[in-house]
DNA sequence: ATGCATGAGGG
DNA sequence: CCTCATGCATA
């Protein structure tokens, strides 16, 4: 059962479901006395603000004195809202210009040869017959994806830029043919992702199948992955590495899958043993002032202390671990891929 | 498709 | 506490 690669547990049930967290945080007493002050009366939805533009740095501004200010007392003016719900996500300007951080990928994983294809042999569809969407037969537990670990691993390359960087930490297969630049060229990861959910559509299979298909492929350390993942990897917003790991993988995956296909290998079976309710996981919901001010804090402290970060929270209502992780998540997507790398 | 969260691993 | 890979819940 255990899969071979099966790593320390990495599920532990601590959910809180009577968190206070649940709650949206006070909702539009605060804020609108803080806009008024601003002076700034925008219209959430009609943002062909001309002013944006402008505001923003003022906005930055603001905060960053803000910022300094609620050390002190916390009476200061507050978030302006003049930049509109631009998608924060990805606009950011990886300065990658140079050097792209090619770092290995596990070695765990580095045995495939996939691209050489000499794995996919003997019992092609035979022992495995869960690749393609049909009901699971009984998903064991929740996924384990013994895969984090290596990840970590491997992680730690240091893809700083520039400097004398180590080479292509590679094994180096006897006559295997491995292609890091090709690999970790954003520009391949970036058109196979695109050639993947074409074909993936294409067997008519969801982003979700395809994560809990992942695990029938008995790939040493590779278990299922969440839609989510999927997802992820098809938008290109994962990170670099995360991007390079899971390339394999899905190829893999794809491989088989269309193998399969082909073959027209499939029973028409059972449903699916919908797992009992459990835990509710509850998010919390930063509302749109308080995100905005957030933003602004981050644009001139990406990396507040933990006294900032108290302080944030504390002006801005919400919890303290609320506004350290949306720092953490923020510095991520700052390092996703999408068209931030070198273009 | 994404926002907020968890947890491993490393300091 | 951070970074990273991932996931649940949700818009």
């Amino acid at each position: 059962m255990a899969p071979p690669g099966c790593f320390p547990g990495r599920y532990s049930p601590t959910y809180r479901s009577s968190d206070p967290r649940r709650c949206v945080p006070n909702p539009s007493s605060r804020i609108l006395e803080d806009a008024s002050l601003m002076c700034n009366s925008w219209s959430p939805r009609h943002n062909g603000d001309i002013f944006s533009g402008l505001n923003d740095g003022l906005l930055s501004r603001a905060e960053a004195l803000a910022a300094v200010d609620i050390g002190k007392h916390q009476s200061g003016p507050q978030p302006g809202p003049p930049l509109p719900q631009l998608k924060h996500d990805m606009v950011y300007h990886h300065g990658v210009g140079g050097p792209p951080p090619h770092n290995a990928r596990p070695h765990q994983m580095g045995h495939h040869g996939m691209e050489g294809l000499d794995m996919l042999d003997p019992l092609t569809s035979s022992s495995m017959t869960t690749l393609a969407p049909m009901g699971e037969a009984a998903p064991p537990h929740h996924q384990l994806h013994g895969y984090g670990a290596m990840n970590h691993v491997m992680n730690h390359h240091h893809h700083t830029g520039g400097l004398g960087h180590a080479p292509p930490a590679h094994l180096g297969h006897p006559a295997a043919a491995l292609h890091p630049d090709t690999d970790t060229d954003p520009r391949e990861l970036e058109a196979f992702a695109e050639r993947f959910k074409q074909r993936r559509i294409k067997l008519g299979v969801t982003q979700a199948d395809v994560g809990k298909a992942l695990a029938n492929l008995k790939l040493p350390g590779v278990g299922a992955l969440s839609q989510s993942t999927i997802c992820r990897f098809e938008s290109l917003t994962l990170s670099h590495n995360n991007m390079i790991a899971l390339k394999p993988i899905l190829q893999a995956w794809l491989e088989e899958a269309e193998a399969q296909a082909k073959n027209k290998r499939r029973d028409p079976d059972a449903p699916s043993v919908l797992p009992a309710g459990e835990k509710k996981r509850k998010r919390t919901s930063i509302a749109a002032p308080e995100k905005r001010s957030l933003e602004a804090y981050f644009a001139v402290q990406p990396r507040p202390s933990g006294e900032k970060i108290a302080a944030i929270a504390e002006k801005l209502d919400l919890k303290k671990n609320v506004v350290r992780v949306w720092f953490c998540n923020q510095r991520q997507k700052q390092k996703r891929m999408k068209f931030a790398a070198q273009h």
